[in-house]
DNA sequence: AAACAACCTAGTAAATTTCTAGGTTTTGTA
DNA sequence: TACAAAACCTAGAAATTTACTAGGTTGTTT
């Protein structure tokens, strides 16, 4: 499965938070309305900050609000930020950059998969958050 | 990850046998020009024969050899037949004739995944086995 | 008869994912 | 200034899935 219960909570996530844009929610909320667990959100959320998506506030009152409006916000981006990538499979040869797979030059589905990737990030970066909301 | 090794496995099985259309081939040929596990090459051409993809002959002498043509084998046919689908979520609303998850009225992301699912399928069933051999 | 190859069933090891636990630091408010 | 609420941080456990192994049986050709 390319996307996993991480990469849906982290869209159920940004879609709240991006259904209340004037103001700052906090993961308790979330939450208690999705009904997924505050200690995995947190994590969650976090790693979100780190990827540049979300913004926090900490201390009481505080909570977390979109980084960038949610029309400059892909769906891919989200993805991407929970699961590290979208590429529908692990082979070196995909990774940009990368030092490629020993196999490559015998592989002949490297170009099938990397057309699947591309049809992939088509798809999810042709979608924004606000799309969503 | 949509694909795993099986699914790769699978369809690098099925362009193998692809390659050698006039004769069949045994699974012991496969595993050493492959370097794939021979045991688990057997389940994984059992898996191919029960969805129709492979016929097989047993005895000395005997192998696999493709069901049908090349032609008229698509990548998403195999790939089905190994991870079960290709659909990126495990997400009840998604499957056909499925009673639905608890969630589809209030979730937003049902159409999203949809439209995910179907890009990958349009991709992976535009492509046959001749196409990758 | 012997060799070979598909077929069959179970189980195990490794990896990954999901979630829990128990904190600390920061900030607004009474 | 105490308190409550919230983000932040680290570690690890539980559950699930994946990949692979093990040891056979059955069928076919030579």
């Amino acid at each position: 499965m390319l996307v996993t219960t991480k990469g849906r909570y982290a869209l159920r996530l940004m879609i709240y938070i991006a259904s209340f844009p004037d103001r700052k929610v906090a993961l308790r909320e979330v939450a208690e309305s999705e009904c997924m667990s505050l200690k995995y959100l947190e994590q969650l959320a976090h790693e979100l900050v780190s990827c540049g998506l979300l913004s926090s506030a900490r201390g009481h009152g505080g909570g977390y609000y979109l980084a960038r409006p949610a029309d400059e916000i892909l769906a891919g981006d989200v993805l991407r930020a929970a699961e590290g990538s979208t590429s529908p499979v692990a082979c070196a040869a995909l990774e940009e950059g990368g030092e490629g797979c020993p196999r490559e030059d015998i592989c002949s589905t490297i170009a099938f998969w990397a057309g699947l990737d591309k049809a992939i990030e088509d798809y999810v970066d042709g979608v924004t958050l606000a799309d969503l909301t």
